[in-house]
DNA sequence: GCGTTTAAGCTTCCATGGAAGTTGGCATGC
DNA sequence: GCATGCCAACTTCCATGGAAGCTTAAACGC
């Protein structure tokens, strides 16, 4: 046939997903919107009838969520979503402060055309931001705040960095989502993104590093003292 | 029956560990040292016979080695040892210098008495690597380096932090084992190590975070020209 | 009534078989 | 000799059933 073209074998051959990779999609949007809210406990066999699916899959699927750090398999007693106490918040941005700062640095320190482009898409989205704040739309300005820390991250040219900011900002999805209604107006953010905008396009490593260091240590502490007022144990 | 006490379900309860931690383990140090080299290929039906368990086990364990970053399962064709890159060595050097430069951070703003108990321990882990050193016995010599590096993230109170450490360091040990003899004798960890400790003792937060970036700057800047004047393509 | 035992119903854990996909080599045509 | 198509062997992927452990509550002894 005409149209048996040789396969050539790439990255970006597309790969048909597995079951496997379909729960835990599904799983972990699951977790983020809180349809399994933080402390749900339910067994395996209940999750993949919801899916659709064999118990199989479903099994696969939580070993590697519980990789993540998102849920624990209780032996024989079920699987439960882990809730996050105001101390593992304190962690999570121990482990922000510390990757996106690294990060920054590594933006600072490329060539000065890809920096400066970095940096014109990072003052976009701080532009989206401010934008979206004028508008009080929040969920925007959650939206475009969340691509500016992407693309920290992604520029950088280090996959692990990437990754493991990924996997964090997981974990601190919930908690990210309920502090958004609780805080005042993030007012602040913008001037500091724009400062680590700048400081990446003019090549100022030590700047870079030292912009996006505070502004997590900042946001972390204007949130923790928040969380504990409220008096919320676990989210 | 007397003996028939009330299992008292605390946190320290030791759990029979299951077949799959058995096997995770047991190829997690398999691919540490070398018994399957990187680049490795191998299925896992022929692992499951050589582990002397079903196939079950051993996929699920390698499921969470692939989440790891130590092997990836090419479907249908085998599950392979992730070689190493120097590329790679490069990424991995970035999340160490910000991973334990922040945990040098954390450990300098401990309250007075903790931090010194600190501060104590590394420096008996420094001097081991001296005394080592002295003795010409490399193998000694990395295992109180390990130590050293080892306590920084373990007694910094956030398990995040020493998650990452550990895996990260996983990844990078077969690059560890052959640089140590590739490199000139190490005599100048000595001294930042104690430099390290001693920020730490006095509290000073930014002079420990400094120390802690510029050791392993250092040592990536000393080793990553090692690497490629050699020539190797991937470990 | 109260503490103890026991059993039933959950759960994960593991083994195994079949389905679907990939590969490498061999036969075939030219 | 060389390219092409096909087939057999091997692989992961997924479903399913049984084994073993945990929880709960009812049954039982006193």
């Amino acid at each position: 046939m005409a149209s048996k073209v040789k396969q050539v074998r790439t990255a970006a051959t597309v790969r048909k997903p597995s079951l496997v990779e379909d729960a835990y999609r599904a799983l972990k949007d699951a977790i983020r919107d809180n349809v399994f809210p933080p402390g749900y406990q339910g067994s395996e066999q209940e999750i993949a009838l919801r899916l659709g699916m064999s118990r199989t899959p479903v099994h696969e699927a939580i070993i590697r969520l519980q990789e993540d750090g998102l849920v624990r398999v209780l032996s024989k007693r079920g699987v439960q979503v882990c809730p996050l106490s105001p101390d593992d918040i304190r962690e999570i941005y121990d482990v922000v402060i510390a990757i996106e700062a690294r990060a920054a640095e590594l933006l600072a320190a490329l060539p000065l055309e890809a920096r400066s482009q970095v940096a014109k898409e990072l003052e976009e989205a701080t532009a989206r931001m401010e934008q979206a704040l004028r508008r009080d739309d929040l969920h925007a300005w959650a939206t475009a705040d969340d691509q500016f820390h992407r693309l920290l991250v992604e520029r950088c040219g280090n996959s692990r960095i990437l990754r493991i900011a990924q996997t964090i900002t997981d974990q601190a999805h919930r908690a990210r989502m309920l502090t958004l209604r609780l805080r005042s107006k993030p007012t602040g953010s913008a001037a500091a993104h724009r400062a680590m905008a700048e400081a990446i396009r003019t090549g100022q490593v030590a700047e870079a590093h030292h912009q996006a260091r505070q502004h997590r240590i900042d946001a972390r502490d204007e949130l923790l003292p928040l969380i504990a007022s409220v008096g919320i144990k676990h989210l």
